[in-house]
DNA sequence: TTAGTAAAGATAGTAATACTACCAAAAAAG
DNA sequence: CTTTTTTGGTAGTATTACTATCTTTACTAA
C-alpha cells in the first residue's frame, strides 16, 4: 500500500506555498538534501538556487529567509509525527502499548506507510535532530508563537501528554515529560553519534539503549508514587 | 566574602587569550550583553566591536569567528558549573543532599561567592539557556570534540553521573540521565517563558515546577527496580 | 483566438557580514 | 637604545542576504 497524504501548514509559513508547484517541491527536496548535508548555518539560498537550477530570486517568492524555511521543513516533520502517531494507536487502546508506539516512532523506528515524492524522511528526520531546536531557539520565539508556527510540536506534545495521563491520570507533570521525551529522543541520539560520553550507548551499533533509557524515564516518571 | 578564581581554558577556543588583556576582558563582557540582547544569530563582531569600543580586526586577533567567540562563553561556562558543584558538595557525604545541590546549581538557585569583574554570570546562564546547544550542534562537531573543546561539559556530566552512581549503584543510566538534566535544566525554563503549553508551569511566576519535575524525574528513575 | 494575468526567469544592484592583508604604535627584551 | 614582539588601526575583498525591475512563459477566460 502506497498512500498519499498531503500535509497542510500554516500560511505564514511561506511566501508562496510550495507544495502547489513543480518548483515549489524542488525547493524543498532540495533544501532538506543541502541542509542535511552542509548543516544549517553553511546552507544558504544562493547554493539551493544552484542545486535546485533556479535563481535566489525565485526562491525568496516562496520562503521569507532561511530561517523561515528550516521552520517549514521542520514543522512540517512534526506535523508528520503527529499524524503517524494518530494513525499509529487509532486502534490502541492500551495505553502501555501506546507509549510503546510513541518511542518508537519518536526514535524514528516505526514502518511507515506514508510517501511523498520530493521528501526524504530519513534525512529530514536527521536535519530533526541537528537542527530542530534551532527553529525556536531564537529571539523571535514569542512572535513565531503568536503566528501559530509552532501549533504542531505543541499539538504532538499534548498528544503525547493525553496518553502519560491515560496511563497514570494523577501523574504531575504529562506535557513537560512529553516535552523531554521528544528533546531527548533527538538529543541522545546526536550525543551518542558524536559525543559519545554524555550518554551509555557509546559503542552500541544501534538505538536499542537510548530506547530502553527513554522507557525506563518515562515509565519510572509515571509509576512513582 | 569575595572569592577570586580564574577559570582555565583550552588554548584552542582562542587565538589569543581574552583573560590576558583589558581588550580581550570587554571582547568578553560585551560578547555576553550583545549576545544576550540580540540573541547569537543576529550578533555581529561588527556590533561588538564599536561596543567594545575597537575594531573588527582587533576581535579576529582572539577568535576565529563568531561561533568559536560563543563556544567560548559556553565552556566558560559549564566549567564554572562544575567548579559550582565541587565546591558546593565538597563536605557533602549524603548523595540524596547532593542531588539537591545539583538540581539547584543547574536551574541557577544556587548563591555563588565567586565573582568576576567582566562576566555577568546571570547573563551567561541566560545565554547558556538559548545559545548553549548551538555550540555543538553543528557539522563540525567531531573535530571540536577531537579539539577537547566539550571536554568540560563532559566532565560536569560525568561528575553528576558519578553522583547518580553513588545514589544507585546498579542504575544502568547515569550519563544519559545526566546529560537529560542538563538539557532539561534549560529546555525547561525556555519552554516555560516562551512555549508555555510544552510544559507544566505555564502559570507559574516562581522555577519551583520546573525544579520538583526535575526532582520527581531523576528520582523516580534512580529509584526504579 | 486573443487579451489578461500570474508565475518564473534573468539581471542587476545594495547593504551588511565575514574575513584578510597590511601598516603603525607601543611595549618588552636583548 | 636598538630590535623584536605585541597590540591596535585602516583598508580592502568575497560572500551573504536581500530588493527591484524587466522579460518570458504559461495558463485562463471571454
Amino acid at each position: 500500500m502506497d498512500l498519499q497524504l498531503q500535509i497542510k501548514m500554516n500560511a505564514k509559513l511561506f511566501l508562496r506555498d510550495p507544495e502547489q508547484s513543480v518548483l515549489g517541491r524542488s525547493i524543498i527536496e532540495k533544501s532538506i538534501y543541502l541542509i542535511n548535508k552542509m548543516g544549517f548555518e553553511d546552507f544558504t539560498f544562493k547554493k539551493l538556487a544552484v542545486e535546485a537550477g533556479t535563481t535566489e530570486a525565485s526562491i525568496y517568492r516562496y520562503f521569507e529567509n532561511k530561517h523561515r524555511l528550516l521552520t517549514y521543513i521542520i514543522v512540517w516533520f512534526w506535523t508528520w509525527l503527529e499524524y503517524q502517531l494518530v494513525y499509529h494507536t487509532n486502534n490502541v487502546t492500551n495505553p502501555k502499548e501506546k507509549i510503546r508506539i510513541i518511542v518508537q516512532l519518536v526514535t524514528f523506528h516505526l514502518k511507515d506507510e506514508f510517501t511523498f515524492k520530493h521528501i526524504d524522511k530519513y534525512q529530514l528526520y536527521q536535519i530533526a535532530v541537528t537542527e530542530g531546536s534551532k527553529s525556536y531557539l531564537t529571539k523571535h520565539v514569542r512572535q513565531d508563537n503568536k503566528d501559530q508556527l509552532f501549533k504542531p510540536y505543541k499539538d504532538l506534545c499534548g498528544r503525547i501528554a493525553a496518553v502519560f495521563e491515560e496511563y497514570n491520570p494523577k501523574y504531575k507533570y504529562p506535557r513537560s515529560l512529553s516535552s523531554t521525551l521528544l528533546e531527548m529522543a533527538h538529543y541522545q541520539f546526536f550525543f551518542k553519534e558524536h559525543l559519545p560520553s554524555l550518554t551509555d550507548f557509546g559503542n552500541d551499533a544501534d538505538d536499542k539503549g537510548v530506547i530502553l533509557f527513554l522507557e525506563q524515564l518515562i515509565y519510572s516518571s509515571l509509576n512513582a508514587k
